[in-house]
DNA sequence: GCAATTGTGAAGATTTTGTTAAAATTTCCA
DNA sequence: TGGAAATTTTAACAAAATCTTCACAATTGC
């Protein structure tokens, strides 16, 4: 999924480089002219993985906009990468104080824009919980990271290929397969096997699926596939 | 608890002006000369919370040694703050993709930098406070920060090897890691061993799980794993 | 009904893993 | 720094798991 970066600068042209460059690294960015603007986006549900901020600005400036949002704890992991024609020292010390994460000035290099922002969504990325995939069908839940199957809640073990052939059939609901291009998926192109192979395993695959072994069907002279 | 410090950079006026003055914020800071030191501390099981790399230096430069860390698991959470006298835009990229967290050109301002690790420490207290956590499975207790294992309340010795195998088992409940996958986030990407290797480490875990040793399961042609 | 196709149990072949001991490497300590 | 101890890695073989085949029974489709 695309990360979503806010980019809050009064200066248009700012915006715009900013803008056209992050997207396209594969960015969404949204540009704002003034905090105020972009606080009440925020406030509609609409949460970015990144701010960039410039400084000196109409209304809320950006270093009480960044005190304001790292105070408030929904939003305070947001990573704040200040942008700003202020160069003295002090200004950069005073955006880190009030829980500013990085500090850029103007002018700056494209390359280096993106490579920082880049940088902080890499490290905030990994908080974002994984959520583990699943196939499903009725009380059947295959997890490809796990090599599980579990049915009606209670784990059954599947061997390797018994895994893989349970998954192209669950991943392509009504398709039917040859016993060859079943081989193939497990195997690769180039092994042989004979049909009653196959059949083996189909067998053994829908003892394991106990209540939902007819959800394998056998397509006489054609194959086997998985059909609602 | 202090946070710690790695500074690596080969000058010593370098290494003392940042030692003396982040110690005076209250961290603890090891220096070194060189990144091939710092590595051969962080073996002995001293790591660091925070680096702070100089790129040229004597063996290996900064930008492989932040490469090297961050394709390592274990390593990769700590934040790499470069500090080099290279400004050019290209040299900032670099580093930035090689995995840094930050770059600061030399000369550099001390509050800039102080501002800057605080800033790098703040975020990432929340994850190191979750990777500090003791990991638990019935009567498994695995301390992260000590390399130790207590089974049913008796502590037993676990080799590195041993205890990050265990630890990547417990950090991913119900996830499968292939030996390649295992090896990998123990020793880095490049690192090539024997699969009889990692079943030899699994054997010796499992031995000293005792009662518990199921609770690493193998999976046939695929790998290993831990499941309730 | 009959030929073709599929289901099934068990035996055999193959692949994968477990285990031991020894070699190579690293770490530790004097 | 040298050498002992600990650890990691490898090789060789045993054991286990998995896959494949075969023979024949059961089923299907015309």
């Amino acid at each position: 999924m695309k990360n979503k970066i806010f980019a809050i600068d009064d200066e248009r042209d700012i915006q715009e480089i900013i803008k056209v460059n992050l997207e396209k690294e594969g960015y969404e960015v949204n540009t704002f002219s003034s905090a105020d603007l972009a606080e009440k986006h925020m406030k509609k549900g609409n949460i970015p993985d990144l701010i960039i901020l410039d400084i000196m600005m109409q209304g809320t400036d950006g270093y009480e906009f960044c005190k304001r949002l790292k105070s408030v704890k929904e939003y305070a992991s947001i990573p704040v990468m200040f942008l700003s024609a202020k160069t003295e020292e002090f200004d950069k010390v005073l955006g880190f104080e009030l829980g500013g994460d990085d500090y850029m000035t103007k002018p700056f290099g494209v390359r280096e824009l993106k490579a920082r922002v880049k940088a902080h969504l890499r490290r905030t990325e990994t908080l974002h919980a994984k959520e583990t995939q699943v196939l499903r069908y009725k009380g059947v839940e295959l997890y490809p990271e796990q090599y599980a199957l579990s049915i009606d809640g209670s784990s059954v073990d599947l061997t390797k290929t018994e895994f893989f052939i349970l998954r192209i059939f669950l991943e392509n609901p009504g398709k039917i397969f040859s016993r060859d291009n079943i081989i193939d998926s497990v195997r690769g192109q180039d092994a042989y096997v004979v049909d009653r192979t196959i059949d083996v395993h189909i067998m053994n695959l829908r003892k394991k699926l106990g209540p939902y072994k007819n959800i394998i069907r056998t397509f006489s002279g054609v194959g086997y596939g998985f059909k609602e």
